[in-house]
DNA sequence: TCCTGTAATATGTCGGAGTAATTGACAGAG
DNA sequence: CTCTGTCAATTACTCCGACATATTACAGGA
């Protein structure tokens, strides 16, 4: 069910400008609105202090209802990109006031191509975040993280990283460790910033193949954490986050 | 905060169970009952699977439009508090999916009795991040930065802390250290964690005054990124880190 | 027992009407 | 000329009632 119904295009030869919001399967109408307006806004389309059209110009040119219109603008308000005010508007806040850790609103700053500084930024904060949760979860582990996290390794030997049984591996590698913390808001935290960060491996894969092997580094972390040695389980991860970084910037800086 | 009065609103008189929300000055009626809603959720008053009432009903039941409950909903989705499925109602997602670091949710929690161990996780988290930046800090910091922190050091020592000057001077402080970082993502997350831990100082100025002179402590701080001595910055603000630590806990746990 | 089609139900979307609040302009006083 | 208070216009905010759509649950048949 893509285009409902093109039978409107009577107004397309009147003023050639009613920009139907795509919505795919699944995804509500105010969702497909909040994903365009921001990814507008993250890509810089709208910038800091510009003032959205009127409600009801702005939704009739969307070719929705007020109502949709309206429940996407507070999803954004709510992720600090937008405020509304009566008689003034609807305006795009700075960009200290984006929560730029919002799940959704890194998967809009990905959506597009990514700012180098804001990736840069990222990783700098994962590589201060990553290091630290192995060693809290190199002291807190039990036999349950241990055994999930030598599964998901031996699922990513069995699997290459560039298939997507590989790549789930990985993930789970990664969630086991953050599970070890027990820490929820570490939690929440890195697996936003991994997820983010591991958007751009789909640029770095689709360059050219990943050109180190990265189990053994893998398992310096795993080995770390499972005989509990903080200091050398987070130096382990220290040095994969690096890895990564290198491959990136390699990738994107040329 | 909010005189919620968690009785159960004894209505058996003929108002048919209109709890009405109460929206202040500057809030709007979806913001309130997000916020009602939000705090609720928190505060463990509806539990992670819980499906609530449907639209037609709550709404009826806070006596507000269908609309206005809807744009609420559509705030906590935003923030991954709740999700919604036609013929399958509106449920509260698993902990692992709430936004814990998003400011307004942060506030939510700390809006009633904050749960123990979500405020440790938070020092924990602060623990990580705060020397990482102050290291940051030191390393990049330019003369502007320097004459902030410096002339916000000096109000601090006028004006005491228990002051909203003397607050005030203390926020500036650190905001300055952050914006030293030139890194929005760590800027955010640490503004946020900062504003989040520092609502339990409240709770700790109730208790008794502080025992503790905090501009030794600060100050530092200042010299070593004044100086751009990262290591001795990083450390000097765990010290920080830590003392405020000490003061909580002693607070809070008796 | 399993599968398939159908119906019920709650969310999603729509359009319009009326309310409330903020801003900017204007007039008057200092 | 500057400042202050009031007023009006504009805009978001709220409410309402109706219809569309998707998902679940149940009943019927293979």
């Amino acid at each position: 069910m893509g285009q409902d119904r093109p039978s409107t295009d009577a107004q397309a030869a009147e003023n050639g400008g009613s920009v139907k919001v795509a919505r795919g399967p699944g995804r509500r109408l105010h969702g497909a609105i909040a994903h365009k307006l921001g990814t507008a806004i993250l890509s810089g389309q709208y910038a800091p202090g510009d003032i959205l059209s009127g409600e009801v110009a702005f939704a009739e040119e969307l070719d929705v209802s007020r109502s949709a219109y309206r429940e996407a603008i507070q999803v954004l308000t709510a992720k600090g990109l937008v405020e509304s005010r009566p008689k003034a508007g609807t305006r795009v806040l700075p960009r200290n006031r984006w929560n730029l850790l919002d799940p959704e609103v890194l998967a809009w700053a990905f959506a597009g191509e990514p700012d180098i500084q804001f990736v840069r930024d990222l990783f700098e904060l994962r590589a201060i975040v990553e290091p630290a949760a192995a060693r809290l979860a190199a002291q807190r582990r039990d036999k349950n993280d241990i055994k999930i996290m030598k599964d998901a390794l031996a699922a990513m030997r069995r699997h290459t990283l560039a298939t997507e049984l590989g790549r789930a591996a990985d993930r789970d590698f990664h969630n086991a460790i953050l599970n070890a913390t027990r820490n929820d808001a570490l939690q929440v935290l890195s697996a936003s910033i991994g997820a983010a960060v591991n958007w751009t491996t789909q640029y770095k894969q689709r360059a050219r193949a990943l050109p180190r092997n990265p189990i053994p580094d893998h398992v310096r972390v795993f080995d770390a954490i499972a005989s509990g040695d903080a200091a050398a389980a987070a130096d382990a991860m220290g040095v994969l986050v690096d890895l990564a970084l290198e491959d990136t910037a390699s990738a994107m800086g040329g």
